[in-house]
DNA sequence: GGCTATTGGACG
DNA sequence: GTCCAATAGCCA
């Protein structure tokens, strides 16, 4: 009898065997239909060896239903999902699923039916007639093109196809990706960049797993740089896969792209639409699709033969995915380059402290690109104390900048101003009685976007339009805003400096690719002298005319005390700095801070990275924190709060006692009420000996949780929220 | 008894 | 996850 093991996409099942029936061919890595009690579901052809499962007799085993007309899921990609599932402690199910992201692509291709000269005669010869067989010599398309190709109308079309002059030819309705051609335009690299391209393009060329840790200083080309590993798997005919992290990233890539390569690379994110998903997918499974530029759920995808993974500003913290499977995209990619056996290129200019600590014990090869491109120079960094220079009331624009933001404007020049806050205000409360404008379904202060006229919390979605009076006495015109987000900045700026063009730029007004390529477009052509933006202008934008970049709040990121705060701080100034100077013009950058005294604040100011590093280090060192030690958060939720806490304690009153494990907790986590669930957390601290996921498996998997209970397991939390 | 809400187990 | 059947809870 011919049974297999599937991996069935259902986390509560896992693994299924079922029976091939007579003249179905499947082997490991088909993706196949099969029943399921009244039901159909999908499923992928697993090895027995590697997906454990009950034993269940012969007899009880049903027959699948069909295999779908896709190319096998290939064992690089099944070791891959393993890996990825045992590492995070997540259901195999749910990892595979990212695998399979378009329903659409697994149904097969999608054909329609298009229309061309048979070489057969009409029965009877029209004007018409002749005026379209004349027309559409050598054409081929729809009824509809037909007719608007030959002047003629559909009638007369469907005369002629009933007449059979006119033959149907099925179509795939997935058209091919243009040919992307790795000499299409080659752009000069200075020495630096030519040493390094030199030395990616032969671990290209050998086709063996190799982690590259690409740390170049922001403005010194390091797209430019990997650019040439690309062509080089593009000459050997293999696919690419570069990871971004925001999609609002991609436009300012796809145009660079083009440029040296003459076609466009296939995008892939989460907004694509169904029918952009399905030949996307279809393509990168066939091996057509040679570069894929996506964001991290690209990771998963099933590429036929892939020849190098990149992953550019591979510090950002939105690699790391924080809901569904929680996974690091950075590690995973490193993973997949692993397990199919090719290159893995991290670009960035403020690693993550992990990414240089690999390169330091040697397991990733660390590369430098020292200096900026061209004439650029690093913009100078100092700070300006608002101890020392308090901006007016219900302002946060220190004079000394202003007068900066004056000069650039009196000179043409442009200006960046930084704040991590999105909207109007982040917190509005009653001036009457004091009432807090609060989520009811997060622990959290409602936002108030002045631009949308709405309340919002930045967790849940929740929206409310501003009251007219206070919603707890009644009190009307008595909303105050309080603190600054971007809008208001923008206002202040605005109001300093009546004759400016201002920009916000955030997720808020750059949401599509279209805004923001239009964005880019006007920054560029210099219609915009003020950019006021959150954490999205940090990254990737190149505006040559920019030359001062002010921090509103350096000392912001600071707060809230997690384990990564002063590392993210760090890379974010660091960043958002590299904005400035990038042209012939010496770039300037100014810190509004408190504590002018602090040390990330300093390394800053003096361009000590190592510094900071070494501080930074020490810092892990003493929390147990990676590359020392590992962490991992638990997070138990219900809608109910008694029953999350119950729930929290009973797991905290069976903490295992293992050899090199601490576990703390659990405690309320910091955000201990979002989207409608109470969350209690519990922190596991590990040795870098101790088996952490085995540990946390073998607590957990002891424990049955009320029905309205969840468990999450976060390894290697990035926003310990 | 007859109806609905809840819960636990099976699904291969 | 979802369906189904057994069970508990409720009213008449």
């Amino acid at each position: 009898m011919n049974r297999v093991r599937l991996l069935v996409f259902n986390a509560a099942l896992g693994a299924l065997d079922y029976r091939v029936p007579d003249g179905m061919a499947v082997e490991p890595g088909s993706v196949v239909i099969a029943p399921l009690g009244p039901r159909q579901i999908t499923g992928i052809v697993w090895e027995n060896e590697h997906l454990p499962t009950a034993e269940v007799p012969d007899a009880k085993l049903r027959p699948l239903l069909a295999a779908l007309p896709v190319p096998p899921i290939r064992a690089q990609l099944r070791r891959l999902i393993e890996w990825t599932a045992d590492y995070y402690c997540a259901p195999m199910s749910a990892v595979a699923r990212m695998a399979l992201s378009s329903g659409q692509a697994l149904k097969g291709a999608k054909t329609a039916i298009e229309y061309r000269l048979s070489g057969q005669e009409p029965d009877r010869m029209t004007p018409k007639r002749a005026q379209a067989m004349d027309a559409l010599q050598g054409e081929q398309g729809s009824i509809r093109e037909l007719a608007e190709l030959s002047g003629t109308s559909e009638g007369v079309l469907r005369g002629l196809v009933n007449g059979g002059v006119l033959e149907a030819v099925e179509v795939d309705l997935d058209r091919p990706y243009p040919r992307a051609d790795a000499g299409h335009s080659l752009v000069e690299l200075n020495p630096d960049q030519e040493e390094v391209a030199g030395q990616l393009v032969e671990a290209v060329e050998a086709g063996k797993f190799a982690p590259f840790l690409l740390d170049g200083v922001t403005g010194s080309g390091k797209t430019e740089t990997y650019f040439e590993p690309m062509a080089q798997a593009l000459r050997m005919d293999r696919q690419v896969l570069v990871l971004l992290p925001e999609i609002a990233l991609t436009e300012a890539f796809l145009k660079r792209f083009e440029e040296r390569f003459g076609a466009p690379p296939v995008v892939w994110h989460s907004s694509l639409k169904s029918s952009e998903r399905r030949r996307a997918w279809r393509a990168i499974a066939a091996g057509e699709a040679q570069v894929v530029v996506g964001a991290r759920s690209a990771l998963f995808l099933p590429f036929a033969r892939l020849g190098l993974v990149v992953v550019d500003e591979a510090h950002e913290v939105s690699f790391k995915q924080d809901d569904g499977v929680r996974y690091n995209a950075r590690d995973v990619a490193v993973m997949r380059a692993r397990f199919e056996g090719v290159p893995a290129i991290l670009a960035s200019a403020t690693p993550a402290l992990e990414s240089l600590q690999m390169a330091a014990s040697g397991i990733y090869e660390r590369l430098e690109l020292p200096s900026r491109f061209g004439s650029a120079e690093l913009p100078d960094i100092a700070t300006l104390d608002l101890t020392k220079h308090q901006p007016a009331r219900q302002h946060w624009l220190a004079p000394p900048l202003v007068e900066k933001l004056q000069e650039r404007l009196d000179r043409g020049e442009q200006s960046l101003l930084f704040l991590n806050r999105r909207g109007y205000a982040p917190l509005t409360l009653c001036r009457h009685c004091g009432y807090r404008f609060q989520c009811p379904n997060c622990s959290a202060w409602l936002v108030e976007h002045r631009l949308s006229q709405r309340l919002a919390c930045h967790h849940c979605g929740h929206e409310t339009a501003p009251p007219a009076a206070c919603p707890d006495c009644g009190e009307p015109d008595c909303l105050v805003a309080c603190g600054p987000g971007v809008e208001r900045i923008a206002d202040e700026v605005r109001e300093v400096l009546p004759e400016a063009r201002v920009a916000v730029v955030t997720s808020d007004t750059l949401g599509s690719p279209e805004r923001a390529a239009a964005f880019i477009a006007e920054a560029q052509a210099q219609a915009i002298d003020v950019i006021v933006g959150t954490q999205l202008v940090t990254k990737g934008f190149h505006f040559p005319e920019l030359t001062l970049v002010g921090v509103v709040d350096a000392d912001l990121g600071l707060e809230g005390g997690d384990l990564r705060a002063a590392e993210r701080t760090y890379q974010q100034i660091a960043q958002v700095a590299g904005r400035a100077g990038r042209g012939e013009k010496p770039g300037e950058v100014l810190l509004q801070t408190r504590h002018p005294e602090a040390a990330v604040i300093q390394a800053l100011v003096e361009g000590d990275r190592d510094a900071f590093y070494e501080a930074e280090t020490e810092a892990r060192r003493h929390a147990g924190a990676p590359p020392f030690g590992r962490w991992a958060a638990i997070i138990v939720s219900s809608e109910d709060e008694a029953e999350a806490r119950s729930a929290a304690k009973l797991l905290g009153g069976s903490k295992p006692a293992a050899d090199g494990i601490d576990i703390y907790g659990p405690a309320p986590a910091p955000l201990s009420l979002l989207r409608g669930r109470y969350r209690y957390r519990l922190l596991v601290n590990a040795r870098r000996n101790a088996d952490l996921q085995k540990v946390i498996r073998s607590w957990l998997g002891g424990h049955e949780f009320p029905r309205g209970v969840r468990v999450a397991i976060d390894i290697d939390p990035y926003s310990f929220v």
